[in-house]
DNA sequence: ATAATTGCAAAAGCTTTGCACGGAA
DNA sequence: TTCCGTGCAAAGCTTTTGCAATTAT
């Protein structure tokens, strides 16, 4: 699993460092969204001394090199999570978490944009949706 | 054009005070999408000894008041507008201005989404796409 | 060997907050 | 008159940067 996280990042042609492998391979296990200072308070055992400001330059490296994405949600810190292949967020008011969207629901996103928007050439699509979970809104209902 | 400025806030049950009509009738006149900073920059020559902290407080104010809608790019602080009625944004790339995605665009994502993501209940859509704008797209392929 | 990366420390940028005075209702 | 909004000053939080030592290739 080590040797993946490894390999990942020299083909991307990024310098391996024990930084860069332990934030990738916690970001691709957790499988979590999390600001720069959750990502530090979650490496920094590993890894004795390290600096957030580290943590933002990884997190920069690793962005360039397309292993990782960042979001901005309606408030708060940046965001940060291994790249899946799409980026599209439903944000649950009530209980904070963040899903994302079934991808198919990104691909008519994007589709519908392209259609409609002739006058723009879109190269990327950021969607986050606000809104009630499934089991939040489940136990509004349970407990009005 | 003050009046207005004035009633809209009286209705919203907006205390009026000079501060608050400039800035929202600014915004309403001019249009477009700013910075705290910016707001601040176009407001203090009517407003001798305006604070910028007061712009933010004016604009908590209106945006809790419905007046006016506050929105993040990828990157840079967040940004204001007079609420128009929807909030999808389309960012140049090359010029880096900012449009209103055409309102049916925005009708159409939104039933999109709540279509495919039954899980959800939908509250509020945030779309922001980034690609070229007609002029940039034009003028890149006349000097490529 | 060489160039990139890190730790450390400091600063920068954006936004919020406490308090006393002045202004709106 | 009563309470809210503002100016002013300070702090808070997130993010970036400079530099010397260290490390990856």
């Amino acid at each position: 699993m080590g040797e993946d996280v490894t390999s990942a990042l020299q083909e991307r042609g990024v310098r391996v460092t024990p930084q860069r492998a332990h934030v990738l391979r916690m970001l691709l296990e957790s499988g979590d969204h999390l600001t720069a200072d959750e990502i530090w308070e979650r490496t920094k055992g590993a890894l004795p001394g390290l600096e957030l400001s580290t943590v933002y330059r990884t997190l920069d490296a690793l962005r360039e090199a397309g292993l990782v994405v960042e979001s901005r949600l309606p408030e708060g810190p940046r965001i940060f999570e291994a790249r899946v292949g799409q980026h599209s967020h439903f944000l649950c008011d009530v209980c904070g978490r963040i899903f994302h969207l079934p991808s198919r629901v990104d691909a008519s996103l994007v589709e519908t944009l392209e259609e409609s928007a002739e006058e723009f050439e879109v190269r990327e699509v950021r969607v986050v949706a606000v809104g009630l979970c499934g089991s939040c809104a489940r136990s509004t209902r349970a407990n009005p």
